[in-house]
DNA sequence: AACTATCGCAACCGCGCGGAT
DNA sequence: GATCCGCGCGGTTGCGATAGT
């Protein structure tokens, strides 16, 4: 008898409670109301201390889980969170801050006041890596990719329907009216000896950019700031026709 | 005007970590 | 040392808004 109650118990109580499947809690979009009752009652109570976020819901009359109403608060409510377009400045640091850090989100969000994790994971997935893409580079590593396995894709893949992968990579927005897209892939094809944009830039820009860190500048259209202004890169991308590479786009 | 595709953001899910017991 | 518990993190999904056809 004892022990079928201790091992229920222990079924019930052991592992993982579940958190949001318990009856009656609510799931989705927040309302207003809802809004309103978590504000109230973490001015009233305090954003830190006497209470844990599992009881906030039933201190503050909620209808959802802990969980729910802490990420509610840090990357909605929360009244130093600052909202709208990434500066230049902003994006900058998160692609110096991601190649030191990978996806570490929060570890990043921290040296950016007002902007939560979630913020800038989003941002970084919906804006930065597409455009890194773009330009040739693997956002993961920060390095131009790999040339042979480009080139061996390239191969097979215009073996098997006649298309650059690079412009399928992120299918969308390659299209083939996007003249952004894939473009300094194309300049390697223009100049017929497949140079790699990362390597092109470090290697072509009269000695401006020589670091990573100058070529995120670049990235997010600080070019003055960091390289050259009279770089040759420039003069090679007029000359070749790409004056709109779209570097400094990373705010569209 | 209607339909479809794509984008961007909010929210959810599952896991791991660290403190408490 | 083992287990529980709360929290935070990173990945993923859902869905409304917008653009394109």
């Amino acid at each position: 008898m004892i022990l079928t109650y201790l091992l229920t118990y222990r079924v019930i109580m052991g592992g993982r409670k579940p958190c949001c499947d318990e009856i009656g809690l609510r799931k989705g979009p927040w309302t207003a109301d809802e809004d309103g009752k978590l504000v109230d009652f973490l001015r009233t109570r305090g954003a830190s201390g006497g209470w844990c976020w599992r009881d906030v819901p039933k201190l503050a009359g909620l209808k959802r889980c802990g969980k729910s109403c802490r990420l509610r608060w840090t990357n909605y409510l929360r009244p130093d969170l600052k909202r709208g377009l990434f500066s230049e400045e902003e994006i900058q640091l998160v692609i110096d801050l991601h190649a030191q850090l990978g996806n570490r989100w929060s570890k990043i969000a921290a040296e950016l006041p007002g902007r939560t994790d979630n913020d800038i994971k989003n941002y970084w997935n919906t804006h930065i890596k597409r455009k890194l893409i773009r330009m040739g580079i693997d956002p993961n590593t920060h390095s131009p990719f790999d040339q042979q396995k480009v080139s061996h894709e390239k191969e097979e893949t215009t073996l098997v329907n006649g298309q650059d992968p690079l412009h399928q990579a992120e299918a969308p927005v390659g299209s083939q009216n996007d003249t952004s897209a894939g473009n300094l892939t194309h300049l390697a094809d223009i100049d017929g000896d497949n140079i790699q944009p990362w390597s092109f830039l470090m290697e072509n820009n009269g000695g401006g950019c020589s670091s990573v860190g100058e070529l995120t500048m670049l990235l997010s259209g600080d070019i003055t700031s960091s390289c050259s202004s009279s770089s040759s890169l420039w003069l090679k991308y007029g000359e070749l026709g790409y004056e709109d590479l779209e570097l400094g786009c990373f705010d569209d």
